[in-house]
DNA sequence: ATTAGCACTCACCAAACACGAGTGCTAACG
DNA sequence: CGTTAGCACTCGTGTTTGGTGAGTGCTAAT
């Protein structure tokens, strides 16, 4: 059986339906509609067509058709148009990014809510990987006798800061002497690799100082193992206002779902590689996501990917929607970052 | 009617079961009990008595009886007794604090989600009140030719820092130069007062330096405005595995009501006066909070109260637990609190 | 004062029923 | 041959009905 001009209208008639208002679509009320006309029982014959094709779906017997995965993939791959978004929506998410935000967490997370509450889906965002990247610079910044601001500079930009105890009686002099031992050692260290090979191979010429750094690059680890695996989660309640999860054993089901945040990651992580992936229900490799859909975008500053954020809704989704202003998003969070980490770009 | 020992002890056995099962407690599951040996006539005629205080609620004629919030009023003034938290609990709610946290906003995270895990409620944090604090030392860390970070020490020993932009090229000098200057001008400033009277009142003296000046106070006044106001929620969808929340109707309402951040706020600040705070249903004086109840606790470090944290949970609430668990909380969080800022006690 | 006994109430559940949206099939039509 | 009208059939949904049981209040006996 081959996909004519005019099933595919039909399909797409349903999909959109059915995006809006979630319930099984009939036959009647599709040639009601103006911009269709044949007879319900023309469309009866195409959509039983479409079914034994696979792209609808029967809940019952005597319900309308719903489409299926299949239908979906399709819809994504060929038919579906992006919703430009009006000025409105565009001002609305540029407020989100207006309040500057001073470290890249808060952009997470002003990312985060920004997609939900616009969305009205379950945003995730997976924030700037810091494994692959490189130590720039390091500043002690001495605050009381016996602490210290340790502020690192990576080559892509970014800033972190760690708070470190210092030794007793430590004198400016040290402190400068601490400084420059550190950047030499450490420059342009990825700071995954950083403490295993560098605390040992430095170790014997530090004499008395050696716990000090010792404790140091232990903050430092810490630093990256607490960044490491973070998914940033916003509007985990959005969904329970759509129909599909009108009855709470689902709700919970996918409430539960989403705790094993693990499982988000892994997906954002593989997702990371591309620049738009769109999954739809069983597309999902991990098994309590098989009946959502999720749809991802992959931020960057300049060529390099940063992370990558994402929308987790019913596979009943407004993928065209989505994608735009997932897009727009894109382009917001990059700038943002752009800002934060101003004309200092990586070389290369 | 006036209260006597054996009402007294029928109804605390009924909000202990009802706390537990949150079905309406009847005359003879009582007396059926191993500990009371009357019969369940005499128990109606107890509970009729105890109606017509006010202790109790009849669902519908032929139900059980349901404890009245003058009840749960009555339970933790007097009848409830703390439930002793053993060494497994203690050590969990450690557990989440051994993971250093490095800055406030971390601390205050852990908080929560700890909160909200032990006790299966919704936590909310109202993190430590920057607007009465003061200034007590700020330094300038030059990132690169044009950013610069900028850290802040309170009296209270706490950090901020804010990333700022430098005019054009700037040299060490310069930089000193202005460090000292902040620190001359806003040392033991309010955080909260600073903008308004100081940039005016240094502004003629400052010449050149002044747009800089003006931008620096800025970044500052930003960061206490985002600071302000806010509240770390943690566990918004626990109450859904509570079963008054088992209809969709009654948990939608609940949640529209948290997204009132402004609302939990107020309250929270208001409970920051009291060591601790239960507040039960009606008892709430914001409308969308009247059938839940909330228990908080302040924080200090030594003396000096830092904010204020609490759960928010259903009526029928495991108080004596709950109270437990926030004073072991409020413990471990001034305690970590205390490891952040160190030695750095406030003088006062 | 306590308790046994009893009639009464009412939420809850399941079975029965009507309703209606939607289908598939057949036969007629252009 | 594609399209359409007509019709019998299916099945989820909503409503009604009756039975069940937990629980009560009242009365009379202990």
């Amino acid at each position: 059986m081959e996909m004519d001009k005019r099933k595919m209208r039909i399909l797409q008639a349903i999909i959109d339906d059915y995006i809006l208002t979630a319930a099984p679509v009939g036959s009647r009320s599709l040639s009601k509609r103006a911009d269709f006309n044949i007879s319900s029982a023309t469309i009866r014959n195409e959509m039983s067509d479409l079914e034994e094709m696979g792209y609808l779906e029967q809940p019952h017997t005597s319900a309308g058709r719903v489409p299926s995965n299949k239908a979906y993939r399709l819809y994504v791959n060929s038919i579906m148009q992006r919703a430009q978004l009006n000025e409105t929506e565009r001002k609305a998410i540029r407020a989100y990014f207006n309040q500057r935000a001073n470290q890249v967490e808060g952009l997470v997370r002003q990312t985060a809510t920004a997609l939900s509450d616009i969305t009205r889906y379950t945003a995730m965002v997976l924030p700037p990987q810091l494994s692959t990247v490189r130590i720039k610079h390091i500043s002690l910044v001495q605050l009381s006798p016996e602490r210290a601001l340790l502020v690192l500079v990576t080559d892509t930009g970014f800033i972190r800061d760690v708070l470190i105890r210092l030794p007793e009686g430590i004198d400016n002099y040290d402190l400068e002497r601490f400084t420059k031992r550190l950047n030499e050692t450490l420059h342009d260290m990825r700071l995954d690799r950083m403490v295993v090979d560098e605390v040992t191979s430095m170790s014997e010429e530090l004499g008395a100082d050696r716990a000090f750094f010792q404790s140091v690059l232990e903050a430092l680890e810490d630093q990256v193992q607490q960044n490491a695996q973070k998914v940033e989660l916003a509007g985990t309640t959005n969904l329970l206002f759509h129909p599909e999860y009108s009855d709470m054993a689902k709700a919970k089901e996918f409430l539960v779902a989403l705790e094993g945040k693990d499982t988000l990651y892994q997906m954002l992580k593989k997702a990371s590689s591309m620049e738009f992936s769109i999954t739809i229900g069983e597309e999902n490799e991990a098994e309590e996501l098989k009946d959502v859909s999720i749809v991802t975008a992959t931020y960057r500053i300049g060529s390099q990917p940063m992370g990558t954020f994402g929308i987790l809704g019913p596979t009943r989704m407004h993928y065209g929607r989505v994608i735009s202003i997932l897009e727009y998003m894109q382009l917001s969070l990059s700038e943002a970052l752009l800002g934060l980490i101003e004309q200092d770009r990586p070389e290369e």
